[in-house]
DNA sequence: TGATAAAGTGAATATTAATTCATATTATCT
DNA sequence: AGATAATATGAATTAATATTCACTTTATCA
């Protein structure tokens, strides 16, 4: 044999993803999942049609990829928020405050998100993608439902079946962010955002509490 | 001139006009909007493809008639429950008990309604359509909005945006449905339906109330 | 430098489904 | 029956993308 893969060529491997997940990634905060064509993903990325499909399996490879790498750090964050690491327990917050610090977090980075988290959120995908929108609602909801279960457990929450309340809690936030997430989308700045916020919170916290 | 439309020419385009919109009803009922093609309704109708054109503008217009046809008795159902027509007002429940009987309609039905509903409440499909599934959706919050108001008026509920109120309740129970739905859609017959709607049903009240 | 393997290319092809349209059929009226 | 108009037909066309593949370029190593 006379070729042996060696640093320099994984490392170019490693920023040839990278260069292709970034562009993608963009493309989708710029346009949603309509606007990522290969095509598009191509031409933006300045490489050859082909050279996509040496880096992703097929399409639906590159939109499940966007879809990860875009909700990881959201998931992450929001997480950080219900379960602060590196706290010590006497100086953890309650789990009411916690709650509606998640909410806070989860709405206020949504709507200034703009378009990628409409697009996370409710932007029409194909079925492929739409098992991954599935996972990233879930991880949601395992974040609210271990929030609310020691919220059960330490009576400060009535007792209720935990996965239900979380599971209606990532509904009734993506369902009331759906309609001003797309209105700012579209750049028609809206008003009314902190109140819109106050309100879900305090809709969800009365629906928990005991 | 020697051609007039008559009334039998006219039967006969309701007739085929009902029989394309049954057909595609049923299309949609048995596979969801994947399923809905003009080449797969021309077969199952048994009529030619071209016909559809003659009945419908486009793909899109038939999509949004099954669409709205589909949920016309859905939303009128609920709507029935929220606010019952021909009860003398004394004899009207209060809204607390109201709310609790449209929620558990609006969740059986949903549950019993398989395919259709889940294609109705979430399904992905193209956008041109999804505008409709948003009116929809906003159908049903407008019912739910009337209620919570009347409720608060009433000082029964907790003083409160009710339109974010009702939003936010429609949101809890389509993300609470959609999985049980999916897998009901799926024959995978599932137990803890009833026990799944008593608990949607007491995180919207408890939600609301004062 | 020559052999080998991987990465890159992009025009050609495949796929999937909507839409059109020249033609045929059917209904109506005198 | 003949004229007229609406309705029906479905093969052919269009459209929008995804995917392939024969070929080129680049990198590695003896």
């Amino acid at each position: 044999m006379a070729y042996r893969p060696t640093e320099k060529t994984e490392a170019r491997k490693r920023a040839q993803h990278k260069l292709l997940s970034d562009t993608a990634l963009n493309i989708v905060a710029r346009g949603g999942f309509n606007a990522l064509t290969v095509a598009s993903l191509a031409e933006e990325a300045k490489v050859a049609i082909g050279t996509i499909y040496k880096y992703f399996k097929d399409k639906s490879a590159v939109c499940t990829h966007v879809f990860q790498r875009g909700s990881a750090r959201e998931v992450e964050t929001v997480e950080q928020c219900a379960f602060p690491e590196g706290v010590r327990p006497e100086d953890m917050a309650d789990c009411r405050t916690r709650l509606e610090e998640t909410i806070r977090v989860f709405s206020m980075r949504a709507l200034a998100g703009h378009k990628l988290a409409y697009a996370l959120i409710a932007e029409p995908i194909d079925p492929m993608v739409e098992a991954e929108r599935l996972k990233y609602r879930q991880a949601y909801a395992e974040i609210f439902s271990r929030l609310v279960q020691e919220g059960v457990d330490k009576g400060e929450f009535r007792p209720q079946d935990s996965r239900v309340a979380a599971t209606a809690i990532v509904g009734a936030l993506a369902e009331t962010l759906v309609g001003p997430l797309a209105r700012v989308a579209e750049g028609q700045e809206d008003i009314g955002l902190e109140e819109l916020v106050d309100s879900i919170k305090t809709f969800c916290l009365a629906a928990v509490l005991a």
